[in-house]
DNA sequence: GGCATATGAAGTGCATGCAGTTTTAGAGGT
DNA sequence: ACCTCTAAAACTGCATGCACTTCATATGCC
């Protein structure tokens, strides 16, 4: 979101945010895992006072939950929370997707059709974790060609904040090949500089991969993953 | 962005934060000017502890620019971050109102057309304040309806950001009589349930919004305040 | 035996101090 | 007079300590 710069060396608070955003966004620290301020002082040889914006960071970025005195625990993102984060990412994609259809460039338009179709074969040798690759590579030189950088900030941290619910779209049986179908649609549509089509077809696309995800949390839910939501005290 | 619920009792950081925010948002502080870490500690009655976290949620916000090591200013927002800026309120607020369309009661639609109607009255009298003020009133309603708390979340963080350039869109003369038009022809189409064409007027709306803030600024770039551009001392 | 209260323990938030680094101003040299 | 080098002042970021709040457990009373 537009804010420090500093990568300028790798301040402490920084490295750090990137270590446990890391951790949640894998899918390393699973949601409702309980944060410890000292723990985390000792694990990076550090004081508490950068654990704690460190934390105040997380937060701000949805990724963990302070309440009040019971510590920080890694978001628990309820059903209509994670539907509202996918309403809001279809969206912002949907807009972003119609701009770069109308302001694309010569070189990103080749580029795009090039790894479209190069994608082709990730397809067929179904390795989903190279198709995830290539698709944020598709998905970001959208962004890129959209030239609007508000809005792409926006959908970059709205993904940020999904993406421990979306590593596991692309098991679900067939998922590769439909989404590759969804891609080739809104190619389509963006060499015919149909905007308003590319708008609805990646607006569908995005809420399509939502619904997969939702019922993938369900399941999981349903199954293992204590997920800390008990709360209701005694 | 659905940080903090700590609205609890007042945690010092979020009272200053409010009341930096406030004087950025409501002009009082000119973009340009540097907060002293120091002397804010004193104005506060705090420590410097604080205010460094402060600073660095302002940061987040996008109202304060951090530069490494030559303090904390308003953030000056160059003519091209502005209109990025307003695109991405323009695609919120459209997709916002496009939902909204969709999804809303009975009683919303009834208060939409209510305010809207009394707002004839503003329009005559030619309150700049009290028609700005309604204005956010009939924005906010349509984020209500739209029923999507991260999109709505996206929309009143980005209005921040612009807040300190909207301000002056109504001393343009006609500006509200034009506005209520553009209004009107909102109200019409979600009346009428037309959920894209909705979508299309409000971002037109929006975007007149826009050309009108970036006339205005630089207008006023042109003339008055200084805006620390020079920063070439001597 | 159950419930309420009290006491201890842990977490939280802020103050203050300190060390490393950058900016800047002043003085001296060319 | 201008350029450069040096020194001082300021800023930044982190550590540590302390006061306050809250939660849990245990004990005593009903």
């Amino acid at each position: 979101m537009s804010n420090d710069q500093s990568s300028r060396k790798g301040n402490v608070v920084d490295r750090i945010v990137q270590s446990l955003s890391d951790d949640i966004v894998s899918g390393r620290l699973v949601p409702g895992t309980k944060l410890d301020a000292q723990g985390m002082a000792e694990r990076f040889g550090v004081s508490r006072t950068p654990i704690r914006e460190t934390f105040g960071h997380l937060s701000a970025m949805g990724l963990v939950t302070h309440r009040p005195n019971r510590g920080v625990i890694v978001s628990t993102m309820m059903p209509e929370a994670l539907s509202d984060l996918y309403e809001a990412m279809a969206e912002l994609e949907s807009a972003l997707a119609r701009l770069a259809t109308l302001r694309m460039s010569r070189d990103q338009r080749e580029r795009l059709q090039q790894i479209h179709r190069d994608s082709v074969h990730l397809v067929r040798d179904g390795g989903t974790d190279s198709y995830a690759r290539f698709n944020q590579e598709f998905h970001d030189l959208i962004f890129e060609a959209a030239q609007s950088s508000q809005l792409q900030d926006l959908a970059v941290a709205t993904r940020a904040r999904l993406a421990p619910f979306r590593r596991a779209q692309f098991k679900v049986s067939n998922r590769i090949s439909r989404s590759w179908e969804e891609h080739d649609a809104i190619v389509r549509a963006i060499l015919a500089g149909d905007a308003d089509t590319v708008g609805r077809l990646m607006r569908l696309h995005v809420q399509t991969v939502s619904a997969i995800s939702a019922e993938f949390v369900a399941e999981h839910r349903a199954a293992g993953e204590p997920s800390a939501k008990g709360s209701g005290r005694s």
